[in-house]
DNA sequence: CATCGGAATGTACGTCGTACACTTGAATGT
DNA sequence: ACATTCAAGTGTACGACGTACATTCCGATG
């Protein structure tokens, strides 16, 4: 049974050490400038200063720790208020569009929340917030709408920060550069794909597949 | 600029040699048993009887081309209707389940699709058909649906599969387990959390938050 | 000043994808 | 029928990964 870093206290330093807080930070600024395959141990020890990847190991018991340790931290990014406010659909909406612009500032985030569990002290404080209000709307079984409103969330985010890898990767820029890619479409409605993309910001497909999300929620209250 | 597999046709063969449609059949079966974690060169490579992963890479070209023909080989699993109904909701309900029944049977799927370009040859058919139903329905830009519905349904999918992943990997089987691993879910509302979870399968989830989703397209129709 | 122990290091192992050189044996040309 | 060719499969090796384990270093304490 593998061990959560949340059962394992930062240990006390003696004199200027690393910090566990350190660590994750420098391990966050690595993983946005460099997206997930960039975050290696031996990344954020170099990044640190630190001469071997084994220092790291006291402070965040292993790589898997360091992952929650950073799930969570950005986790905290996203605003949470005390209480619902009463308009259910308000705070849903505003709760999804945080953790969305948070996913946007830390892209590594959607790619990783769903391989650890969600034990997180700022993610269960979010997710009992969550689970109140749906409560409050008259959504039950409550948990199921919450998951399905952060899986909407998530995925959505993981697809295009996933999309934005592969324009870059494999340089699409144009249509005759997917054309390239995929003869085949150059025939039938497929043609069509491009010339809508635009004025399609990935913000704009979020914010209508949300609302589309809450609409149908609407029409399930009792 | 990487190379795709779809601008590698299969060498031919002289003798009774391997195949490409083997290797791929194969690296399906290993993924389907071991999931994501077991799709090794060396793995497939094994269990085709070869004695090093080196032989597969004549068939293949690399792990990606490998990935990108096993994901079109289980697109093709998915039911396409030659043309449109006439039932926008029913076409696109159709082929949102057919999609999710696939991914039932290779949960990697979900887990490698936003990794790759999606230019197989049962892709894009599928891809065509979503996008002449959306525009037959009035739903535009169609490409916005289109992604919103694939999306929901792989986020949905990578998020069930890798939970299942953790409640095995972490034996949270009941209430204790989880206050094991999670104290501070004693209180509050989270306590509910569990409580409902019996009869929330997969499944069931899944199609509420596709009807939701539907119900949204349908207030959005022109 | 000696010693103790926590902090950081160095080395090493097994895994991954895959580059590259090599062997082997069936198909081909005469 | 035999020699030649070249594709199919093999073997070895490299750099990167996570991390186990033993070792060194150095500041705080007796």
């Amino acid at each position: 049974m593998p061990q959560l870093i949340w059962h394992h206290p930062e240990p006390p330093g003696r004199k200027n050490a690393l910090t566990r807080a350190a660590v994750v930070r420098t391990a966050i600024e690595v993983a946005d400038a460099g997206g997930v395959a960039a975050l290696t141990m031996r990344t954020v020890a170099d990044a640190l200063g630190v001469s071997t990847p084994m220092s790291l190991y006291r402070y965040v018991l292993n790589k898997d720790g360091l992952v929650d340790l950073m799930l969570d931290a950005v986790s905290a990014e996203v605003a949470v208020p005390a209480a619902p406010s009463g308009d259910w659909r308000a705070d849903l909406r505003g709760l999804a569009i945080s953790l969305w612009s948070m996913i946007g500032r830390h892209r590594w985030y959607a790619e990783l929340v769903d391989g650890r569990p969600p034990f997180g002290p700022h993610t269960l404080r979010r997710a009992a917030f969550l689970l109140s209000v749906l409560d409050g709307a008259g959504l039950s079984p409550a948990v199921a709408y919450a998951s399905l409103l952060d899986n909407y969330v998530t995925g959505t985010a993981m697809s295009v920060s996933r999309e934005l890898v592969l324009l870059e990767s494999f340089g699409i820029g144009s249509t005759e550069d997917l054309q390239a890619y995929a003869p085949e479409m150059a025939d039938d409605s497929l043609a069509t794909w491009l010339a809508d993309m635009p004025d399609l910001t990935a913000d704009g497909r979020f914010e209508l597949g949300l609302d589309c999300l809450l609409d149908g929620f609407a029409q399930r209250r009792r």
